[in-house]
DNA sequence: CGCAATTCAATTGTGCACAACTCAATCACG
DNA sequence: CGTGATTGAGTTGTGCACAATTGAATTGCG
């Protein structure tokens, strides 16, 4: 039987696990994104504008939801992305309060550089596609487990 | 057939799911590790100390090794460890250019009071051990796969 | 032995995560 | 309509990740 100290154990946390794994794609995307000029959560970022409908943009509260990224993270990143050209960020006219992030003609023009990528992701990771989709089956739901355990 | 758009899809990233999954760990654990004073990396530093043969402490070195920190990370995060009265950092006497890591007493007691996280942890998680150990199986194989991914 | 190469920790600088807070715009309710 | 609550973005401060560099100690090789 387990005793506390075996569940104290490093090598049995998930969560180091989890951590490693995460820090490990960072490396990948790191070298794979650098020739794009982009960092791993700003490319994030630039995947929800590309999904976006073109020339309408998203508000920095709907990129936040989507990518659980709040403001005190965004608005510095967006400010690099607009600094290196790739988005503008404008007051809407209908909600003042509200910021509109719309992807300039280099940002949209970047998405033909970064189709590739996806590919050689799953490339790297040595999984089947089966296998990815349901590694992020499991990881979704464990995500939604942890956000609405009690503590 | 899948495209190229579709592999550029949001929710299809496995890396985002890992991402987020991995910061929805860091809120249980930031909940749970505030009582003992520590956060997560912080906490991993001392399972990996409550780990080693009592007195002996570790090397810097082996630390990062073992928990795949830096010396950029460990340095500071170390500092503020010892500031916390939680571990002495000593020259070694052996090699001058090492620093060995150990315990002090308030350091060893906080294992009593730690000892309940990876039970609350893997409740919070929803998921059976059995699972959790699968899980933490294809991860480990995940990170192996993409640090060996030649780019 | 003597010196070049390597090792180890620390530091610097950039970027992200998150909590706590500010401030203005908007909303809701009496 | 007015005022108190809420919302959205931004800022500040702390801590971590990582690249690049420094400097001292050690190792290895001729």
């Amino acid at each position: 039987m387990a005793s506390n100290d075996d569940y104290l154990r490093l090598d049995r946390q998930i969560c180091f696990s989890l951590n490693a794994a995460t820090r490990a794609f960072g490396g990948v995307y790191r070298t794979l994104l650098k020739d794009l000029g982009l960092t791993y959560p700003q490319y994030l970022v630039m995947l929800a504008l590309w999904e976006a409908p073109a020339a309408e943009g998203l508000p920095v509260k709907g990129l936040g939801e989507r990518l659980r990224l709040d403001s005190g993270t965004l608005s510095p990143l967006l400010k690099r992305l607009e600094a290196n050209g790739l988005v503008r960020r404008e007051r809407s006219a209908r909600d003042e309060r509200s910021v509109t992030v719309t992807l300039t003609a280099a940002g949209a023009a970047l998405k033909e550089r970064a189709v590739t990528v996806p590919q050689k992701i799953a490339q790297a990771t040595g999984f089947e596609l089966a296998e990815i989709e349901d590694l992020r089956e499991r990881l979704n739901r464990l995500t939604e487990a942890l956000d609405g355990a009690a503590l």
